[in-house]
DNA sequence: TGAACATATGAGCAAGTGTTCATATGATGG
DNA sequence: CCATCATATGAACACTTGCTCATATGTTCA
């Protein structure tokens, strides 16, 4: 192997991300949390999987700082963490429409 | 499930190209040819995995139009598949960057 | 042509992933 | 305060993934 001219940690570091966007049910549930600010059992109706799936991958998509949740009343209301999220989406997505 | 509003098709597609970006091997793959293109045997040696590793990812790379390939003596030169994917990537690690 | 080099491929395996089922935890409001 | 609703969690699973080893397939040029 060669002198290293890459750096390894950000390549980690971005595929990580991507890793995370790479699966339909996170990019639906990122969808949809682009659109409106939703409870969980609302995520699950919208993307079609038990609730228990949606909270699995909500933990993670929570870890990976790429949504936010707040208590409102006996729900709680996901959305996505901020504006950064959304722009690799819709840049994703432009990418995707060619 | 309610009535659809976001377009199934296209959150598979978009997912899958992020999945291909999620692994740090490919990652690297793809890093190593934005800045030249090279062999097989160059890649092995720059991403530090054995050729057959590398011929597998790069199938999998070709058969996304992620990469392209030309025959240069005996060698075989990899390129990325255009200036699509290479700005893909550098988003990506702008992104990163934050 | 054929020995040597470069790349591709297939089987097998260990590790990882996403889902479901069952159940626990937590919070609310009557 | 406690029945109920909302969410989280853990175990188990079928499935996928990326790697290695061995070998096949090409390609070149002496």
């Amino acid at each position: 192997m060669k002198h290293r001219v890459i750096d390894t940690a950000m390549l980690e570091g971005v595929s990580e991300i991507f890793k995370i966007l790479g699966d339909p049910t996170r990019m639906h549930i990122l969808a949809v949390l682009a659109r409106k600010n939703v409870c969980v059992i609302e995520l699950a109706d919208e993307v079609g999987v038990t609730q228990s799936a949606i909270s699995h991958q909500l933990r993670m998509l929570k870890t990976m700082r790429l949504v936010a949740s707040k208590r409102m009343g006996k729900r709680i209301i996901y959305s996505l963490a901020d504006k950064h999220v959304e722009t690799l989406l819709k840049t994703a997505i432009r990418h995707f429409a060619e």
